[in-house]
DNA sequence: CGGGATCCTGCAAGATACTG
DNA sequence: CAGTATCTTGCAGGATCCCG
């Protein structure tokens, strides 16, 4: 049930629920779009429908394992569709369906935040691991 | 280096480089948002600053170990700040820096399309484990 | 209270080989 | 080409104890 409260408000509800997986809409997507490989998948097929070889060329080092893995869940969830055309070799392509592009509008705003803020997410984390260091050198 | 680009553009662009993963934004802050706990410990800090057992209670099935080291890696990426009150027994305070809270819209928005799309995303599961069920079932 | 250190385990995921 | 099947392993992450 979506509604506009602000999130502060809709936290307090889930964990009224126990935050309880099966329902949570947080952990069930946000766990699907963090995996390490789906939504650049979502990215690679929102240029276009894309082949399976294809696919595993367009993200270098994923093993054919978890490309067709990471392919079933993302299909499983009703994001993409997979068509495939029973020529000889066969060949199988995957492509954005609506709900799959419907997640593309937010998933390209948090994106957009990830590459307006990787400089200082860098520099953070740089200052974050020297102050960590300089503590143990002088520790030692 | 944010642009306006689509994001299909910007794939072949992360493509070109080799998806190095050091250099790579969206595989170096998504796997964070992804992270099983670090997106919850966000909104449940965009409500109000938290203490440690305090996110220990709002996020009850997080252990102790995870929620340190969640804290630590937002810490480390400048998403919160920790505040250390040398009272006795000592209270540690988090809360969101403006860097994290400039994450907090892209992350809502994502969030939003989750709770609208979440009961199509269960049906589409239904429909596919049941369609595998059956297909089992026929082949028994 | 807010952690750190250590031990231990399960499962995610790589490597390899086979198939329609 | 587009996958499956099997084996094997690394390490994420839980449990437990300790400490300032």
């Amino acid at each position: 049930m979506p509604n506009d409260a602000p999130l502060a408000t809709r936290f307090d509800e889930w964990q009224a629920q126990g935050f309880d997986a099966e329902a949570c809409p947080v952990r069930n997507v946000l766990d699907r779009i963090g995996d390490k490989w789906t939504s650049l998948l979502l990215v690679a097929l929102a240029a276009k429908p894309r082949r399976f070889s294809e696919l595993h060329r367009a993200v270098p080092d994923i093993s054919k394992r978890m490309l067709t893995q990471s392919l079933r869940d993302l299909q499983r969830d009703g994001l993409i569709t997979r068509h495939v055309f029973p020529t000889k070799p066969p060949s199988v392509e995957y492509r954005l369906s609506p709900l799959g592009q419907s997640a593309m509008a937010p998933l390209a705003s948090l994106i957009d935040w990830a590459e307006r803020s990787f400089a200082k997410i860098k520099a953070s984390r740089a200052a974050f691991d020297a102050a960590d260091t300089s503590e143990h050198v002088a520790a030692a």
